[in-house]
DNA sequence: GACTTTTGTTCATATATCGCACAGAATTCT
DNA sequence: AGAATTCTGTGCGATATATGAACAAAAGTC
């Protein structure tokens, strides 16, 4: 690609409106220059211009990001057929299970929701297609880090923040590497309370006709009901099944 | 705001984006560059950007979105205060209710769902926050649209394509006018099969603290199992009892 | 109240982008 | 196969934007 090929403005306005990302409601135009890393007047230029397009709404000092922002990350989930054609095997996984079952893809270091049939809350964190969790300590991470190439999945792992979230979370690289290699073997993924305490998940791969695995589900559950040695008797033949009824209907 | 506060570049770039909206996932540059109503130079310097910066993937013939764009949308959701303070809410109605519940704003003269708690699928479609749905025909749509001055929801009614659905949707702006009034006396919006045979649903209004509507939250259920007469008795008192409840703890 | 620091805005100019027009490539039609 | 059509990539002049410093206003500090 030539350098006359890249819209910066455009780059630069799509950073701001990360910048609202997690805990940013309000952004003056100098704490959003702060988090984008970019000058001031830039900063407010792109600001300006989401508000007059009516993305964000200006008193005078702070911006709001409004709920036409959504349409942007509805423009993935309402085209890809994938959320839509899983939705409702996720929907009829979930009943039957009698516990929460979600889909999600891997973007970079994180996995994101694409989907989710949710029973009752189980987690102290509100999930949603969109929301994003660390994939090397995620059952549908796991799955899907395993189904990279061994070198791809160390360098992702070299840029992810391994944080100890619990006693039981798994922060080694080379401990998370063969439990790869282990994941591969078995086909599928089981998290003991490495995310927060008292959840535990098990994930298998979805693939696709060819076998190539486009996202992962998962069913997660409180450890108090389905500890993590039970969950694969329970809930394995289940998932397993999805998966088949998947595999066929997948390009 | 000045001319040169404006970065068109930045403007014409998430025109691009929004051309992927619904039904194409795959877009061409001349397909995008007609969406979008841009010239073709343009859209494909922005599609090359996406793709540079990760938001796109491209095959040297068709642009796809990837679920990174999704980071956008999640940005409102997540920083936001509005949908994570709903959502619990939500979930206590949807369980004592037995039926799903939903939280929504108002965009233009659509509703976009920020929140929900699904108990069973009774649509045809799938709805998750994001989703948007015409505001005329919907339950929590009309408590929006009764909440606002009567000029500016019949400003919003003439911009709107009333398109009949089913025998039963209301597509006369002075009946719905009509039927604005009535809501707001009442205080709820009951919808019968209006938008799909087989649905009703019936919605309040959510107001913060001073008493203004920041959104709308309702119940819907298959027609079968609770017909438009008996959506009032059941489930009001539900509605009411959250409502009450967020009125109190909404800023 | 005077001082310092932070913030928002403006301006001139160097730089980057836009949209048009053209040419080559790919596709479709005859 | 060749013509016609559609699509894509590129060069260029006109136009729009980014930059960083400078200024003004506000907020915070003593």
């Amino acid at each position: 690609m030539r350098e006359t090929d890249f819209v910066s403005g455009f780059a630069r306005g799509l950073k701001v409106i990360e910048a609202f990302g997690e805990t940013h409601q309000r952004l003056s135009i100098t704490e959003a220059s702060k988090l984008a890393g970019l000058d001031r007047a830039t900063v407010r230029r792109s600001l300006l211009t989401l508000a007059e397009l009516g993305y964000a709404d200006y008193d005078g000092k702070f911006f709001t990001l409004t709920p036409k922002i959504l349409r942007l990350g509805h423009a993935y989930l309402s085209a890809t057929p994938l959320p839509l054609q899983i939705q409702p095997h996720l929907d009829q996984l979930s009943e039957k299970a009698g516990q929460s079952a979600s889909a999600s893809v891997l973007d970079g270091s994180e996995i994101v929701y694409i989907a989710r049939a949710s029973q009752r809350r189980v987690m102290s964190i509100n999930l949603t297609p969109g929301s994003r969790l660390p994939a090397y300590c995620a059952s549908m991470g796991r799955v899907l880090l395993a189904a990279l190439p061994e070198s791809e999945a160390r360098a992702i792992l070299s840029r992810t923040d391994l944080k100890q979230n619990t006693p039981n979370t798994k922060t080694d690289p080379e401990d998370l590497i063969a439990e790869f290699r282990r994941i591969r073997s078995k086909g599928y993924a089981i998290i003991d309370q490495e995310l927060e305490i008292g959840l535990c998940s098990i994930a298998v791969p979805v693939e696709n006709d060819r076998g190539q695995t486009v996202a992962a589900i998962n069913i997660g559950a409180p450890a108090a009901h389905a500890p993590a040695s039970e969950m694969a008797g329970r809930y394995l033949p289940l998932l397993q099944e999805t998966q088949r009824a998947l595999r066929l209907i997948l390009r």
